[in-house]
DNA sequence: TCTGAAAGTTTTCATCC
DNA sequence: GGATGAAAACTTTCAGA
C-alpha cells in the first residue's frame, strides 16, 4: 500500500495493461524494452501496492440484449454520518449497482445501474432509493446508447 | 456476432470472470464443475459472438492520487443527426472520456472524465461541450469519493 | 459436448550482472 | 533494478466416447 513511484515504463505498463490485460509477460516486455520476468516484477509491484486491484472481463452491454443501463441521480435530505454509512453500505452491497460516486454539485450521488428490464431496474431503485427516508429525491436517466464503458483513469497528464 | 444462448453454467462463468478474469481455466472448472478444455471452449464462444469484448485491469484511483474524476451531464440544443454523429465520435475519441452514456430523462448525455487535476479537467469539458455550439448547458459533478467503480453486467436475472 | 492426455506457451524463480 | 535459462504451471489441441 506503499506510494509507489512511477517511472515511464510503468506509466506505459499501466496504460498497456488498462487495455488489454490479456497479453504475456513476452508480448508486453517487447512493446516496452523489458525482459518477461522484468516485465512479471514490475506487475508484482502494482498489485501488491494496491495500484493495480484486479482484472476483469468486459462484457459488451449491446450483446446483453435484456440488459438496462440507468444512471441515478440522488439528493440527500441531511448526510448525517450514520446515515451516509448506511447508504454507502447499500450501494456497496447490491449487485445491481455497477458504478457510485459520492458527489458535489447539482447532487449528492451518482449511480449507474444495470438491470435486467425495466421492471427489475425500478424495483432495485425504489430499494435503494425510494424507501430511504433520507434519499430527498432522484431522478433516473435511462441509458438508450453506452456509448463507452471503460474504466481506464490516466496515472499522468498526457 | 450470432445471438449466442447461455445456459446456466455460462452464466455461471461470465459472472465469476467479471468478477476476476486472472483465474485459470482449471480453477473456473473446478467451480463450475468442467474440465479446463470445455471452460476455453464456452469462453472462445463468448469471444467470438462479441459478447466478451476484452478484458482489462483496473486501477484503484485512490491509488492515483491525482486523478479527477467527474460526471458531467449534458443538454443538447438540438438534436440533429450530423451533430450527433460528431459529438459522439469527439466522446469517442478523447482518452479522458472514461463512460459515455446517451440517456433520456433530465439530461441528454452522461459523460465520466478521468484527468489529471481539475485544470485538464476543465480544459477537457470546455474542448468538449463548452465550445460546442450544439450543447445547450451542461454541469460538472466533481467525484468527492469513488465509492465502486466496476463494469459488471448481470447476464440474467438474479 | 464432454474428458483426459499430449504438445506448446507462459509464468515463475534462482542466479548472475 | 535487469537479464537469462530452467522448472513449474497453464493453455491449447486432439482423439475417443
Amino acid at each position: 500500500m506503499a506510494a509507489l513511484t512511477l517511472d515511464d515504463l510503468d506509466h506505459h505498463l499501466l496504460d498497456l495493461l488498462q487495455r488489454d490485460a490479456s497479453r504475456t509477460l513476452r508480448d508486453l516486455g517487447e512493446e516496452v524494452g523489458l525482459s518477461p520476468s522484468a516485465v512479471l516484477r514490475r506487475v508484482r509491484r502494482y498489485r501488491t501496492s494496491g495500484l493495480l486491484s484486479h482484472t476483469v472481463a468486459v462484457l459488451d452491454p449491446r450483446h446483453a440484449p435484456e440488459v438496462v443501463l440507468a444512471v441515478c441521480l440522488v439528493t440527500i435530505q441531511e448526510d448525517s454520518p450514520e446515515h451516509g454509512r448506511l447508504f454507502r453500505r447499500r450501494l456497496l452491497e447490491a449487485p445491481e449497482v455497477q458504478q457510485a460516486y459520492e458527489v458535489s454539485g447539482d447532487y449528492d450521488y451518482v449511480v449507474v445501474l444495470a438491470t435486467v428490464g425495466t421492471g427489475h431496474q425500478n424495483e432495485i431503485a425504489k430499494r435503494l432509493f425510494q424507501q430511504d427516508p433520507n434519499v430527498k429525491r432522484y431522478t433516473t436517466l435511462f441509458v438508450l446508447d453506452p456509448l463507452r464503458t471503460g474504466s481506464a483513469i490516466p496515472t499522468r497528464r498526457p
